[in-house]
RNA sequence: GCGAAAGUGGCGGAAUUGGCAGACGCACCAGACUUAGGAUCUGGCGGGGAAACCCGUGGGGGUUCAAGUCCCCCCUUUCGCACCA
């Protein structure tokens, strides 16, 4: 490469000097092979290290084969943020992984013929290429691929002990099933009653025996953690209560008449009893069914329901559809009351929440009076407000802040008082009892597909459900099996699979064909980064004591619920089994928003999408990276300019060209200390001012847009010096400080340029390793200020003067000004704001 | 329906604490150089007006010497939740 030649040019004959043009497919390739050639550059120390530890990650990608705009995004953050905690003297580890378990496998393998291990090694390997091209900072020594046997071995290893400890479960139950998928998905997994992976399906409701995660068991403990998240976003704690659906309330147990049983409803109003005048169960409610086989009238209207219920479940429109019951033609009797009360089937109850029966108080609940009105079923006011107008407030009135009436001895209580007493009062007679519950439901784990963790459980006539042993592990996934679309697991479809022997009874015995939902691979992930190669536990107790909790989570919102609280529940269990101290294993979240581009979110129905391949191509990844930082603050949409990415392209060449032409002046620099002229203090304030922006950017807000415009102010300024720099009103010495410190500060967002910089400024040592600069508050200091005057609040004129002027000296100052003068000409001064530093107002008359 | 966030030039966005609205970039306009280029450099660029000035941060009201920023009402967009008893 030619370097131009040592004669200083000036300003005036800079537009005729052939300069070196920037070339980044030429400095970056350069650069990746340097760096892949020392993969020690982004290994962290070990768990001993001296130095203070600094996790940082990014959500794992699922291979597709394609990285898109929202994985750069993702990485340009998460990578500028490890770079920049590096210069800080963070001992950083920066990992990288693959979510590689999955569906699209299957249906890649069913399109293509390809094997899905094949086809998501293959995919594996092309993203690992492409990142890479983007230059990011991993520590490919720690990959994790999770559908590797050294990784999933150890998610069969965790569900073992969660079956010890009666935390993985089987029964059978009603399960949302997608026919797209062909498998079982979570509850989290249905959106609005289509399959979160499929927007068009709709879920189906199936019977089938699955294993399952008692995630309730840390309900309480998953809500309760989140007011100590406080440095998550408070939207993403919002939606995880939210799921987590805690009610405190009452259970209470109605007897029906002529038989023996007692149907138990939940309340949170045990306080509105006295108003009950029905119970409403859900349509499947097993009393209900009791009914049902005895009155083929009833069992086809509630059939009915059923249906109504099942479509607007899959229709997403749970709350919209309009409420219909069935009188069964038997009573229950109010415990507190001996009030005869109608049973009913209603679409409106829900099977699954609480005890699937309320009590319908139409007074004071709207749905029930929406209900009653229509069915003519008594409405009944038992509470009214605490301090009555001339009417009381009508009907349906549901607050709490009110008082009981018509509520025999509990009349005259307040809602919160009652409800204590009264929940007391059925607890003491046996009929009910303060219950907690939650809308959060166990995690069904089964998947009835082929790509995923096989579940390592082994069923014997003789023995039942019986565990493979520890020493058995890995239940290796075989590798050629023909993939069908026909439901059920392909596993199934393998004698030599499914056939094995039991290990209590030494008989024949059946393996279980249903594999991990996937989301068991993702819930852990980041603890195996800490030890990943790791072959005799899941990973070093001492290293995770040392890395954990993360201290910095990347990735989209998208993950709020699922992901993350399913990996906030592994962390207690694994607590809970002795193998790590943290109750939480993220300490900060950071959730970015989304690449858009015309307004839409980029998809290929869209025809939007921008290939990150592509941009790289045309103008670097420095340039693509930037962009992306620099389109809009991180955490909002960034909608994806390509003309905004040339202008960074344009400004990295700008900034080249500047340093280049300057090199050899830095390089060449005696490190003396250098004298001040007026030329070098200007340059030197602006500087320090864009050190401090961006330090303090990076330790607060995370606007690296307006970061990275603090670097194109400084480099503007920088260029409008440069026939001052070469004509030597700068010295060498300063120009050199100044060089360096604008190369470190490029090192976070364009770290290819910034390598290659550093090297033509003179220095060997390498960005990264390299202390980020320090400002000097003294330095970015401006010692004179315009300050604006105004004249009733409208700007009249601005006034130089100095920093740290008087308020007499200001108000002298704005007086003196000749554009002031003629404003106050004539009017009368009535008061005087003067805000040292920021501005003088005349409010005249 | 409930909750949250947002609404600023032609566009992306800035204004961190109530103190010059529009930093930085894109697009555009004018000019320079010219080996004519999707390169580089210089200047301009919210609207109106010749100018003085006036108007301007979704709309309306308010507080204040001063409001994009605080308060009240409303509109729009996005996201989350939605018969949860």
């Amino acid at each position: 490469m030619d370097t131009h030649t040592s004669s200083s040019p000036s300003a005036a004959n800079a537009k005729a000097r052939p300069e070196v043009r920037y070339d980044p497919a030429e400095i970056e390739t350069r650069w990746q092979a340097r760096w892949a050639a020392q993969p020690e550059l982004y290994a962290a120390e070990p768990a001993t290290s001296r130095k203070p530890k600094y996790y940082v990650l990014e959500m794992l990608p699922y291979p597709s084969g394609q990285l898109h705009m929202g994985h750069v995004r993702n990485y340009a953050i998460g990578d500028a943020l490890a770079r920049y905690m590096w210069m800080q003297g963070y001992n950083v580890l920066h990992p990288m992984g693959w979510d590689a378990f999955g569906l699209p496998a299957e249906n890649a393998a069913l399109k293509n013929n390809t094997p899905p291990r094949e086809w998501t090694q293959k995919n594996i390997a092309a993203m690992r290429v492409q990142m890479d091209r983007l230059g990011l900072s991993y520590d490919w020594a720690t990959e994790v691929t999770t559908c590797l046997p050294d990784y999933y071995r150890w998610n069969q290893w965790f569900f073992l002990r969660m079956y010890e400890r009666g935390l993985a479960y089987r029964k059978k139950s009603k399960v949302n099933w997608c026919p797209e998928c062909q498998t079982v998905l979570a509850n989290e997994q249905v959106i609005n009653g289509y399959c979160w992976r499929h927007e068009e399906t709709l879920v189906e409701q199936r019977e089938l025996e699955q294993w399952f995660l008692r995630t309730t068991q840390y309900a309480q403990e998953l809500l309760d953690g989140l007011d100590k998240l406080d440095n998550w976003p408070e939207r993403v704690r919002t939606m995880q209560r939210n799921w987590i659906g805690r009610s405190e309330g009452a259970t209470v147990g109605f007897a029906i008449e002529g038989r023996s049983d007692v149907v138990k409803v939940f309340t949170t109003r045990i306080d509105t009893i006295f108003g009950a005048t029905s119970l409403q169960l859900a349509p499947e409610h097993p009393l209900i069914r009791a009914f049902a086989d005895q009155d083929a009238e009833l069992a086809k209207r509630v059939a009915a329901l059923t249906d109504e219920q099942n479509h607007a479940r899959e229709s997403g429109d749970v709350g919209g559809i309009e409420k219909h019951g069935v009188f069964t033609g038997h009573y229950a009797v109010n415990p507190f009351t001996q009030e005869r009360v109608p049973v009913w089937a209603a679409n409106y109850v829900l099977l699954d929440y609480g005890m699937g029966a309320i009590m319908s108080v139409p007074g004071h609940d709207e749905r029930d009076y929406d209900f009653a009105s229509k069915y003519g079923i008594a409405i009944k006011r038992v509470i009214r407000e605490k301090e009555p107008g001339e009417a009381p407030a009508p009907l349906p009135f549901a607050s709490e802040d009110a008082v009981l009436v018509d509520s025999g001895e509990w009349t005259g209580l307040s809602c919160a008082e009652a409800q204590q007493k009264m929940t007391a009062f059925a607890k003491a007679k046996g009929f009910g009892e303060a219950t907690v519950t939650f809308r959060l439901k166990d995690w069904g784990v089964s998947r009835q597909r082929y790509w995923g963790t096989p579940i390592p459980m082994l069923y014997c006539a003789k023995d039942g459900i019986v565990p493979v042993p520890d020493d058995q592990l890995p239940v290796l996934l075989p590798e050629h099996v023909e993939i069908t679309q026909e439901g059920g697991s392909p596993l199934a479809k393998l004698p030599e699979f499914v056939n094995a022997t039991c290990p209590k009874c030494g008989g024949p015995a059946r393996r279980e064909t249903d594999t991990m939902d996937t989301f068991v691979d993702s819930s852990w992930y980041f603890y195996r980064y800490t030890s990943a190669k790791d072959d005799t536990s899941p990973f070093d107790t001492n290293a995770v004591a040392y890395w954990f909790p993360i201290d910095q989570y990347i990735g989209g919102v998208e993950h709020a619920i699922l992901h993350l609280i399913y990996s906030r529940f592994w962390t207690k269990v694994m607590r809970d089994l002795g193998l790590i101290r943290n109750d939480e294993p993220v300490a900060r979240l950071f959730t970015q928003g989304m690449v858009i581009k015309n307004g839409a979110k980029m998809s290929k129905s869209k025809g939007n999408v921008v290939s990150p391949d592509e941009m790289i191509a045309q103008y670097g990844a420095d340039a693509a990276r930037m962009y992306a930082l620099f389109a809009a603050p991180p955490d909002r949409d960034l909608d994806w300019q390509e003309d905004g990415v040339a202008g960074v392209s344009r400004f990295l060449a700008r900034v080249y060209r500047f340093v280049v032409r300057h090199a050899e002046l830095a390089r060449s620099a005696s490190r003396a200390s250098a004298e001040a002229s007026p030329a070098a203090t200007m340059l030197l304030r602006k500087l320090h001012q864009t050190i401090r922006k961006i330090t303090q950017d990076f330790g607060g807000r995370w606007h690296f847009n307006t970061s990275i415009a603090a670097i194109m102010e400084l480099v503007n300024e920088l260029t409008a010096a440069d026939a001052a720099i070469a004509e030597g009103e700068v010295a060498p010495a300063t120009v050199a400080s100044i060089l360096e410190s604008l190369v470190l500060m490029l090192g976070p967002f364009a770290p290819h340029l910034a390598a290659e910089l550093w090297e033509q400024i003179g220095r060997c040592d390498g960005v990264l390793r390299h202390a980020w600069p320090k400002f000097d508050e003294a330095l970015a200091r401006e010692d004179e200020i315009e300050v604006p005057v105004q004249i009733n609040g409208k700007l009249r004129s601005l006034i130089k003067v100095s920093v740290d002027a008087s308020r007499e000296t200001l108000e002298a100052s704005a007086r003196a000004d000749e554009k002031v003068q003629s404003a106050l000409a004539a009017k009368t001064v009535v008061k005087v704001i003067v805000v040292p530093g920021k501005l003088i107002n005349f409010v005249v008359r």
